[in-house]
DNA sequence: TGAAATGTTGGGGCG
DNA sequence: ACGCCCCAACATTTC
């Protein structure tokens, strides 16, 4: 037997596809050229979270990581292939030490945009090309290469529209899925590879029993949801804000990781969408978010923790741990801010709209710095992603690209009864709520003392009273704010 | 991908 | 029939 492999090893070349944050076999061009070659592939995956710093993958978006890779590995064995898994302080480490073993001719990748990504994978590429393999980058994770979309005087777009604007200009990528079959006798088979377990992924103590009934996170989940997505598009714009609803796509953590890519996802809501009216683009629109959120953080990188206009460095943030952790818990007493914290706590994801509600909750009533709301979704949400993240939370701020001014509060007893008026979406996550009516619920500090003994509600000790008053914080976000412009 | 305050308009009730 | 007031509905502006 072992001669056979040796044969097999002999007389064909080798070559590493490296999986990052492309876990699919599908639409993947690293993999579709690696398959081109013609050379035997060691799909490899190194797990390093050492060397992702301060944004390593919190724990439910390692949760979701560890599926996803059992998932991509038993596609993987459907091909006759074994995803070698290896725990290492560095990805340079695991590289060299891989090349060492085996003699590569050539290693293929997607690209990823964070700094610290393209920092990594530069050195890796310099070092990788001296000991004399072919390093081979592409993009499978975004539709355009940051550097393709400049405005006219050759600079990143700071506002949306006109950057999307700018995209629909070009050709978007059609997605090429190349189906492969590798023989028995390839030198994969010999690797030494850690087990997925020794990755350490999953929680210790399991929380994880509400995340496996809301959640698939393998790529058939993927094209379930896709699937869904399109069939709902007519509703999209009527259901996309309506929380209690299943509204929108829930693609994110796919998209995240890769199980699906972002030209798969256009493609087929561009091919199959019936209606080919404003439904679609409501949802392509979001795709082309996340495309902004990407190259704007590639352009400004140090947004992660720092505003993109450079004035807000000094912002008068009233820091406050027992603030902050009231919100993280969901025990601020209001219902909607409330029932998105838990959503998220429970699920590793909450709804885009709710997203909105409660962190310009954090950052204007309690005027607590974004930063520590990011930091918080960033250790929570099973679709924690830098760019998106950094984004979401400076536009929220005031002082991102596009972003609303700061002056524009959301009203979370307003956005409660607009959004969630039959008040479904608040009962599933506040039960102790479950009783009251429907109209008083999104303010149950209003509440008569009949009514609230009626719905069996003690407010102060089954629900919290309101820890700041609407009419107070907004007044103390705006002040905050007007200060800070005339100090400027 | 706000909210609240302020301004404008027009229809209907009513003296 | 007329003018006046009220106020809902909508528009504008201000925060």
């Amino acid at each position: 037997m072992w001669s056979l492999k040796k044969l097999a090893v002999m007389s064909k070349d080798t070559c590493i596809v490296w999986f990052r944050r492309d876990l699919r076999l599908h639409d993947n061009p690293a993999w579709n050229a690696a398959v081109k070659s013609g050379c035997e592939i060691i799909p490899f995956y190194t797990h390093s979270p050492s060397e992702e710093g301060k944004w390593r993958h919190g724990a439910a978006s390692n949760w979701w990581l560890h599926h996803a890779l059992q998932d991509l590995s038993n596609q993987l064995a459907s091909y006759g292939l074994t995803l070698t898994l290896r725990n290492s302080d560095t990805a340079i480490a695991a590289l060299t030490a891989l090349t060492k073993e085996v003699t590569v001719k050539a290693i293929y990748w997607n690209r990823c945009y964070e700094e610290q990504s393209v920092k990594r994978d530069t050195l890796i590429k310099e070092t990788l090309s001296n000991d004399g393999i072919s390093v081979r980058s592409f993009n499978g994770n975004l539709l355009f290469d940051p550097l393709e979309i400049t405005n006219k005087s050759g600079s990143p777009y700071k506002v949306f529209t006109p950057f999307w604007k700018s995209c629909l200009t070009l050709v978007i990528p059609r997605p090429e899925t190349i189906t492969f079959q590798q023989t028995e006798t390839s030198p994969h088979n010999c690797l030494e590879s850690d087990g997925l377990d020794s990755f350490a992924l999953l929680p210790k103590i399991p929380w994880d029993s509400e995340m496996n009934a809301f959640w698939q996170p393998t790529r058939s989940g993927g094209k379930k949801l896709l699937k869904q997505a399109i069939a709902k598009s007519s509703d999209y714009q009527d259901l996309r804000d309506i929380p209690s609803t299943d509204g929108t796509s829930r693609l994110s953590p796919y998209l995240h990781f890769g199980q699906i890519s972002p030209a798969e996802f256009h493609h087929e809501v561009l091919t199959r969408c019936t209606a080919k009216d404003h439904a679609q683009t409501g949802i392509l629109r979001q795709l082309f978010w996340r495309e902004f959120s990407a190259h704007l953080l590639y352009h400004f990188p140090h947004t992660h923790d720092q505003p993109l206009r450079n004035e807000y460095q000094n912002f008068p943030w009233n820091f406050d741990t027992d603030l902050l952790e009231k919100w993280q818990r969901g025990q601020t007493g209001y219902p909607i801010v409330d029932a998105g914290m838990r959503q998220l706590w429970k699920t590793g994801w909450m709804h885009n709209r709710v997203r909105m509600v409660t962190s310009s909750f954090l950052v204007k009533h309690l005027l607590q710095p974004w930063q520590e709301g990011a930091h918080w979704f960033w250790d929570t949400l099973v679709d924690a992603d830098l760019a998106n993240n950094t984004q979401g939370w400076q536009w929220i701020g005031g002082c991102g690209a596009d972003a609303s001014p700061y002056f524009r509060v959301f009203n979370p007893i307003l956005q409660s009864k607009k959004f969630d008026p039959t008040a479904a979406y608040i009962k599933k996550w506040i039960p102790e709520l479950s009783e009251v009516p429907a109209k008083l619920i999104h303010a149950p500090w209003e509440m008569e003392p009949l009514e609230l003994a009626a719905a069996g509600v003690k407010l102060g000790t089954d629900y919290p009273e309101p820890i700041i008053g609407h009419q107070e914080g907004r007044k103390q976000a705006l002040d905050a704010y007007s200060k800070f412009k005339s100090s400027l």
